[in-house]
DNA sequence: AACTATTTATAAGA
DNA sequence: TTCTTATAAATAGTT
C-alpha cells in the first residue's frame, strides 16, 4: 500500500526490513485498538521484531485476555479430557510464582545497574548539588522509573503467557 | 475505510457490530500474516468477539511465540553482576532499593498466601473441576494478579515519595 | 457474500 | 527518525 505494490516475500535489505517492521507493527496495533473499541472485543498481541525484540499490545491487557483464554480452554479441556489429570492448579500457581521470582530478580539487577551508574556521577550529598546536577539526577531517576515500569510490564506479560502456554499446550489450536 | 468515515466508538447495533468484527478480525489477521512474512517476525494474537467467542492467530504458532517470550525473559536473567563501591551519598538510591526490597517481600507473602489458599481448595486436576470450581479458581487467579499489581503500585508510590522527601529535606523548600 | 465509493495504510522518497 | 505523498489495500454502507 504505497508508491508501489510489493511482493509478499521477506524484505531482503536488513534496514528496509526494520523500517517496514516498525511501520507495520504500528499499523497492526492501531487496527487491534480499533477492533477493540468498535466491537467491544478483547485483543492481545505479542510480536518479535526481526532483531528478536518483543513488543506487545493488549486490550484491556495482555494478561486479562490470556487469562480469559485460559479459562475457556480449561473448561473445554474439562469437558473433553475427563480422564487426563496432568495439569493441576498447584502446578500452575507454582510455576507462576517461580516466574514472578525470576522477574523480580531481573528488576533488581536493572535497578542496581542504574543505581551504580548514578553513583559514578553523583558522589556529593544532594544538598551540595547544583541546579544542573539536580536536573541530571532527576533525569536518571526518571530513567530508573521507566525501566522499572517496563520490567513490570514484561513481568505481567510473562506470567500471562505462562498461563496461556499452559492452556494451549497439547491442544491443536 | 469505506463509504463513510465512522466514529471510533462502539458500534451500537448488535448485528452491525458482529459484521464489523468479522471483517476487521480478518483484516487484522491478514496484516499480522503479512508482518510475519515480510519481516520474518513472530506474531501471536488472541481475540474475543463481542459474543465472547475466542479466535487466535499465530506465526509460527501461538504457543511457539509464547514460549519464546518466556525464554527471552529467563535468559535476560542470566547476566548476573557484582556489586562495587557504592559511594557516600547515594543514600537516596540505597534507601530506594531497600524500600523496593521490603515491598517485594510483602508482595511475595501475599502471593504465597493466595497460592496456599488455592492449593487447599483445589487438589484435583483442572480437568476434574466442575464449572463452579473453575470459576472459583478464576477468581483466585484474578485476586493473585490484582494483589501483585497493587503491590507494584505501592512500590512505585513508595519510591516516589521517598525520593520527594529526600530531595526536599534540608533545603528551604 | 459481493460490490464500490471512500478512507486508511503504507512504500518510497526527502 | 519523522514527514510527505502517490498508490495499494481495507472496509462501511449497500445490494
Amino acid at each position: 500500500m504505497g508508491r508501489r505494490k510489493i511482493e509478499m516475500k521477506m524484505v531482503r535489505d536488513c534496514n528496509s526490513r526494520q523500517v517496514t517492521f516498525s511501520k507495520r507493527r504500528n499499523g497492526l496495533f492501531k487496527k487491534a485498538s480499533e477492533l477493540a473499541t468498535l466491537c467491544a472485543a478483547q485483543v492481545a498481541i505479542v510480536v518479535f521484531s526481526p532483531g528478536g525484540k518483543p513488543f506487545s499490545f493488549g486490550h484491556p491487557s495482555v494478561e486479562a485476555v490470556s487469562q480469559r483464554f485460559l479459562n475457556v480452554n480449561s473448561k473445554q479441556n474439562a469437558h473433553v479430557d475427563e480422564e487426563d489429570g496432568v495439569q493441576n492448579l498447584n502446578e500452575v500457581l507454582t510455576e507462576l510464582l517461580e516466574q514472578l521470582e525470576i522477574e523480580k530478580k531481573r528488576g533488581k539487577e536493572i535497578e542496581k545497574a542504574i543505581a551504580d551508574q548514578s553513583t559514578c556521577k553523583y558522589k556529593k550529598p544532594i544538598s551540595q548539588l547544583n541546579e544542573d546536577e539536580l536536573m541530571d539526577m532527576k533525569t536518571a531517576l526518571e530513567a530508573l522509573r521507566e525501566n522499572f515500569k517496563s520490567h513490570v510490564n514484561d513481568m505481567e506479560a510473562s506470567s500471562s503467557l505462562l498461563l496461556l502456554h499452559k492452556a494451549t499446550k497439547g491442544s491443536d489450536n
